[in-house]
DNA sequence: CTATTTCATATTGGATCCAATTTACAATAT
DNA sequence: ATATTGTAAATTGGATCCAATATGAAATAG
């Protein structure tokens, strides 16, 4: 039988939609740190029960953007300058180590769609979506390592830090920084210079860090 | 005032319990990979309804232990030979960093349990326990390094590979191995020569890693 | 007899209800 | 006025119920 099939794409469960959009929110700082997730007030902004509500938390904690206390309820979680540091240290650990793996399984797609990213991040200016542009660019190139595992966790990694480091972003010059270095670490892949692009990578995330732990109390 | 303050420790959450429980029925392997998580069997078994076992479901999603489809359930994860390489590829660039930071921080009392942990695991005759022994090991010394993201994140690594890592340990001489390995790791420690307990710890999980990959066919 | 369809059963997803606990605030005593 | 106590409201944790979907077996068509 031959028949035009649609993708008859199973809406997402309830509990998935209120899941990302919490997390969604809390990356971009549109929640607060120490603002407290009352269950009943999200559950009625998505006209659901708080069942889901409470699984799509549940999830939060487990993947440590919210902390919670019985009978207390969750509240989105901040980080010290010192757990700040860590994670910023963990992250210069392996992403330089996965890019490097990354290089030789580069496809021209994968170099064209990381030019994109990075023209679009130094041409927007929507602060709001520079977040989101500059892990784009960073996530094409990681992607073509096809380690998923450490893709994972980066992203785990990156949820905590990120509203830091928009935050970090918009301030001084740390656009522009960014922008010449997202170029360097795309010619060293188009070059196919392993090692460069780890190092500049390297590089990239400790110059964030010290920018970050410079300005850090200016933030909070 | 004065009084014989007793600690009410708060019983935990009905979800807690059941997360913990099915945690560890996961990593030592007492719940096969690909077996299905029914929630009314789980409830019964634990008397409590189902939105417990939901909630630690989410959460066990969330670490990767489980897979859920809806509204046909949660089934116990497995790991394909890639993706067990790619997770001791992952170990063995993480811990011999944490190791390396940890050694200047170590009390004598670190030292102490940790030499009463590779006794304990080296005089054991109880199979079933050795894994608990070995991650006991390794964890008591990283811990010194008060890093506590990279052991969380080692933590869940562990719990994925820790069923096939136990079956390693007591197919051929792997237990023996092991044990000497932990020795000179600990010895390492001792000298306080950082460099070279990030070495022994690099190589001790490369073996295991090498020494996995060549039985896998046999383990599943 | 085999393949398809129908339909009952099992299972999960979500809503509603009740219990346990915390929180906010008024009442009271010092 | 301040501190303490008592109480009602708010909030979370959990149980029970209903809806949506999947599964498997019986019925039926070929």
């Amino acid at each position: 039988m031959k028949l035009n099939s649609v993708d008859i794409s199973k809406t997402a469960s309830a509990s998935s939609i209120v899941f990302d959009a919490l997390r969604k929110a809390i990356i971009e700082g549109d929640v607060k740190e120490g603002e407290p997730l009352r269950q009943d007030e999200i559950a009625r902004l998505f006209n659901t029960s708080r069942i889901p509500v409470r699984e799509a938390i549940s999830r939060l904690e487990e993947q440590g953007l919210v902390k919670t206390q019985r009978y207390k309820g969750a509240v989105v979680s901040g980080l010290s300058q010192t757990e700040a540091e860590e994670i910023f240290d963990f992250r210069a650990l392996i992403e330089p180590e996965v890019i490097r793996r990354a290089v030789p399984l580069m496809s021209q797609e994968t170099l064209e769609r990381a030019r994109e990213s990075w023209t679009a991040f130094s041409t927007s200016s929507e602060p709001m979506r520079w977040g989101e542009l500059n892990r784009d660019f960073h996530a094409t190139l990681y992607r073509a390592s096809g380690l998923q595992y450490h893709l994972d966790i980066i992203d785990n990694a990156m949820d905590r830090v990120d509203r830091y480091l928009r935050a970090q972003l918009v301030m001084s010059n740390g656009m522009q920084r960014a922008n010449e270095e997202h170029i360097a670490i795309w010619e060293a892949c188009v070059n196919g210079n392993a090692a460069q692009a780890a190092d500049l990578t390297r590089q990239h995330i400790t110059g964030a860090r010290e920018s970050l732990m410079q300005n850090i109390n200016g933030l909070r």
